[in-house]
DNA sequence: AAGCGCAGCAACCGCCACGCC
DNA sequence: CGGCGTGGCGGTTGCTGCGCT
């Protein structure tokens, strides 16, 4: 069947009308001219949908035009359904919560609004990307990055790290994570992202070196329509700056709590274009990324895109990388190094969720590096794996201690030092404790696993010295990411949850870490 | 009061993945 | 295996309301 636009007219309702050649598919030059109404629905339109769709259900959207006598095409009857008319959707505004986690979302998922919504009940692919699009233009207009405070200045954390604190309260209430969004300054990857994630450019952004605070005029001042309009703290400008949040507990960490979402049989979450995360979930959070010693070759093969230089006299070794083993063609090969040339396209910039505890910050400095790339997002990964591989880094660095009851846990290298409740592992050593884990990793789902998809280059470091391989253990590491931009930083990831002596299975020989006993897992 | 800019929102469009034949 | 229909996704556009000048 093909169908034509013959023309657009205004009806005498608010939409237009176009009118559509429909012609058969038996090619006998029929044609029966359908007016397809466009333009905004009215709520006749909206009932016979929600009648349709209630009495057939969903899909087979071109039969509504088939079937009834609205004059809509399959896709928008789709659309209008999805984005206003099933059930639970959430109608009010984005929470400062929400707001929080698609910035984060973005921040590793680039511009995958569907993929955003899937993982904020209630909300749509469409009312996330007019946020984002609001956002972005917003912070464009202010001079703000998109993720980043003009604020954040170098004195400010670096160091990413995921807090994932199950705090289910309830049972109809599932957890998740404590994302704390503030502890960012990853300045070029800011740049990077801004450039990567939106097709509007911030030139005013890029040749501010020193991201000097732009004042918001009165006129820039969001109305009170705007979910971010409530200055200060309902503006992420505020939230996303550090720098006066420092001192205040209110605005330096967040806890996240998420009702679970009823399912609906009728709307089914699909990843049609996203088979590889069919079941990510906050609920799931935080799972591990199980070991994988290799992927088959051909899988691996078209991979080659992006090599990653290797310093001979490094601590950084591929050994020390392991890859997750659920998505060949988004990996680091442990074996040589090379980096998915299918990174989406947004984002290194790491708005890297926080823990929730205390957490201060210190900063650490680092020398420049050489090694230069011009891939931008790419050249960021390389850039600060080859700033791990050789100790140097231009960036000023931070590391954290964590205080969490009457427990401090400073610093990202002793892992072995701290009290262990459960895990995270991986190995070093060449012996694949995927068997061991077996069980665990059946409760891993693929996507966090993406999250902690790391570069664990320096958990070698059982040296707390200041000599430099300590020192290299003390950099944070740079994310390094896979296909979707999934990468948080081990180190910080361990820290925030302590490790057992008894997983250490002894210098250069590898540690396992694990992860268990939390709530709400698997 | 009018014009303008902005934010928010709804909807459309093109592309493309997928399933079926 | 290729064509076709369907539906999902992301990009884009247009409309509306509000506040400011």
């Amino acid at each position: 069947m093909n169908i034509t636009t013959i023309k657009d007219a205004s009806n005498d309702e608010n939409g237009l009308v176009s009118m559509i050649s429909v012609s058969g598919g038996g090619g006998h030059g029929m044609a029966e001219e359908v007016a397809l109404k466009k333009g905004p629905w009215t709520t006749a339109e909206d009932a016979i949908l929600v009648d349709y769709v209630t009495n057939h259900g969903e899909g087979n959207w071109n039969a509504v035009q088939r079937n009834t006598w609205l004059a809509r095409c399959g896709k928008s009857c789709r659309l209008r359904w999805a984005n206003h008319l099933r059930p639970n959707l959430k109608k009010c505004s984005f929470s400062h919560d929400e707001e929080k986690l698609i910035v984060l979302f973005h921040s590793k998922f680039g511009n995958k609004w569907a993929r955003m919504a899937a993982l904020l009940p209630g909300r749509t692919d469409n009312e996330i990307k007019n946020y984002w699009n609001t956002r972005v233009k917003r912070h464009h207009r202010q001079g703000l990055p998109l993720y980043l405070d003009v604020h954040d200045q170098p004195t400010t954390p670096t160091t990413p790290s995921l807090c994932v604190t199950p705090t289910g309260s309830n049972t109809n209430t599932n957890t998740i994570t404590n994302f704390d969004f503030l502890h960012q300054n990853h300045h070029h990857d800011q740049h990077h992202d801004m450039f990567k994630s939106s097709p509007v450019l911030y030139p005013a952004v890029l040749e501010s070196e020193h991201h000097h605070h732009s004042p918001i005029s009165p006129r820039a001042q969001p109305s009170h329509r705007s979910p971010l309009s409530s200055p200060p703290s309902y503006s992420p400008h505020y939230f996303m700056d550090p720098t006066p949040s420092n001192s205040n507990p209110q605005l330096s960490s967040l806890s996240f709590t998420f009702q679970k979402p009823t399912p609906v049989p009728s709307t089914p979450l699909r990843f049609k274009r996203y088979r590889s995360y069919p079941n990510f979930s906050l609920y799931h959070l935080p799972s591990i990324t199980p070991y994988s010693t290799s992927a088959p070759p051909d899988q691996i093969a078209d991979l080659d895109a992006f090599k990653f230089p290797q310093p001979n006299n490094s601590s950084f070794s591929p050994q020390y990388f392991q890859t997750p083993v659920l998505d060949y063609e988004r990996m680091v090969s442990p074996s040589n190094f090379v980096f998915s040339s299918k990174l989406e396209h947004p984002s290194n910039q790491f708005s890297q969720p926080q823990l929730q505890p205390e957490v201060k910050h210190h900063d650490r400095e680092f020398n420049d590096p050489t090694f230069q790339t011009s891939s931008g997002l790419l050249g960021d990964l390389l850039f600060d794996a080859q700033a791990l591989a050789s100790g140097q880094n231009s960036k000023k660095r931070n590391y954290f201690s964590l205080n969490q009851g009457n427990d401090v846990f400073d610093g990202y290298q002793n892992f072995e030092d701290c009290p262990l409740t459960s895990t995270y592992w991986f190995s070093t050593s060449g012996v694949n404790p995927k068997d061991e884990a077996s069980d665990l990793s059946k409760c891993m789902n693929e996507d966090m696993s993406k999250f902690l998809t790391v570069m664990p280059s320096t958990m070698q470091g059982t040296d707390r010295n200041n000599n430099s391989e300590a020192e290299v253990s003390n950099v944070q590491s740079s994310s390094v990411t896979t296909d979707d931009n999934f990468g948080l930083d081990m180190k910080p990831i361990a820290s925030l949850f302590p490790l057992s002596n008894a997983t250490n299975h002894g210098e250069n020989q590898g540690y396992y870490y694990y992860w268990d006993n939390l709530p709400g897992l698997c």
